[in-house]
DNA sequence: GAGGTTTTCGCCTCTCGGTCAGAAACCCAC
DNA sequence: GTGGGTTTCTGACCGAGAGGCGAAAACCTC
């Protein structure tokens, strides 16, 4: 076993076809959707599969998954994509072995991009059958995303350019799946520096209330914004 | 652009050799060090590179790690390993195209592998010229080490099976980078159940000093300790 | 027994998330 | 225009948890 290495020498080292797949996640009337496509043929014929497919000679995973998805969504929508994990179960297809590269999309809230008629959005929470191992690599993603949501400012992707706390508040009950009190929100995303008031207000709803200021995303690009609760290096006075 | 997938119908879809890579950290002599091994031949001839090698047909990426490390250390010896990122620049090799899935394994400090010849500990702050994109995979893997020393029991895999607290903390400190106070270190690693005391005492130094508790981590499973600060799902009472 | 060393323990402070109640601002109906 | 309903905003309080410090405990050597 020692130096299996040597016995596939350069030109006939074993090779697999790999594949680029994205997990596109918007939040949709409240709840959080993610983008699959009804498989016509075998295997796995009518259930729902995540959009992806091969990783062309001359292309990084990231391109491929965008050149994709460029036949669902108009790329430019994607306001974050991330890489998830690589899967690579010899029989995670059944017709011949592929690896698989996952990836994480999302979409600001405001945009309803036009989807093939194969496409379509799914609560997350509701999932139809899904094919290969595309069920679990949705849960991952979910995963992801909630982490994130905590100590990065990832909501900047899936919120509209310009939000009221409420507004804001509804993204973040449905993405994470449990409750979140505007109070805090607002309160620690503006500690936090992730958050700015635009100086703008709302109209009020048909019903009156008192009118809600519009906030923005300071920065539209990935931060950290809590270097991890526990542990942190000393603070400098 | 649209239906590029069925230009690649099954047989003839491009594939690529993909290897698995590894980072393997360990803290020796209150210092983080990296697993690297020199290169004989061009490319990169005299650089060190991370340990791996081809993925074999009938393996998965996990298992094909264990199999490289097999030649450099006894896989038993490492207490964790997880799936790090995947990197596909197509020239990433000047040789020929190949896409790398890098995973992070770490190896308790009591242990001291045999290793081969060109294989060595170097110092993650003071690394050698490095082959390939390897520099930026090994300063990856110290992102997520450094990440999880904070919000899971990751620890566990970098230190012996029984340690006083003033043993762990040289631990967090090599890992870390930056100094942390046994007190806090102590309380929150106990608090958190991440911790329990074996009963037993350590021989105090040469010098005297009063002997210290030994403790042991309760699970040696990755396990998130801290759901992360911010957002919590609401306490139940 | 005195002095030096190392670990442990208790106390204090400060930050921050969670919660709540009340004030503010708006609509509509009468 | 006045009152009731609705929504948002603001401030105050609370408790948990992390950081820091100093004293006490336990051990050594001389």
């Amino acid at each position: 076993m020692g130096s299996v290495t040597s016995v596939w020498s350069s030109p006939e080292r074993p090779a697999y076809p790999h594949q680029a797949l994205a997990v596109v996640l918007q939040v949709r009337a409240g709840r959080l959707h993610g983008m699959l496509w009804r498989r016509a043929k075998d295997p796995f014929a009518g259930t729902w599969a995540l959009p992806g497919g091969p990783l062309l000679p001359e292309e990084t995973l990231g391109a491929s998954v965008g050149r994709q998805l460029a036949s669902k969504v108009e790329v430019a929508q994607l306001a974050h994509l991330e890489q998830l994990e690589t899967r690579s179960d010899p029989h995670r297809d059944p017709r011949a072995r592929t690896v698989a590269t996952a990836y994480l999309g999302l979409i600001p809230g405001d945009l309803d991009p036009v989807l093939p008629d194969d496409t379509a959005w799914h609560p997350v929470n509701a999932l139809p059958e899904t094919a290969f191992d595309h069920g679990s690599i949705v849960a991952s993603a979910l995963e992801r995303l909630r982490a994130k949501l905590s100590y990065t400012n990832v909501a900047f992707a899936l919120a509209p350019p310009v939000f009221s706390i409420a507004e804001l508040r509804e993204i973040y009950v449905a993405a994470l799946g449990y409750e979140v009190t505007a109070t805090n929100l607002q309160r620690v995303l503006l500690r936090r520096g992730v958050l700015e008031p635009t100086g703008e207000m709302a109209a009020p709803g048909r019903a009156g209330g008192r009118p809600a200021a519009l906030y923005r995303f300071v920065t539209t690009t990935l931060e950290v914004t809590d270097p991890f609760a526990v542990l942190k290096p000393p603070v400098a006075r």
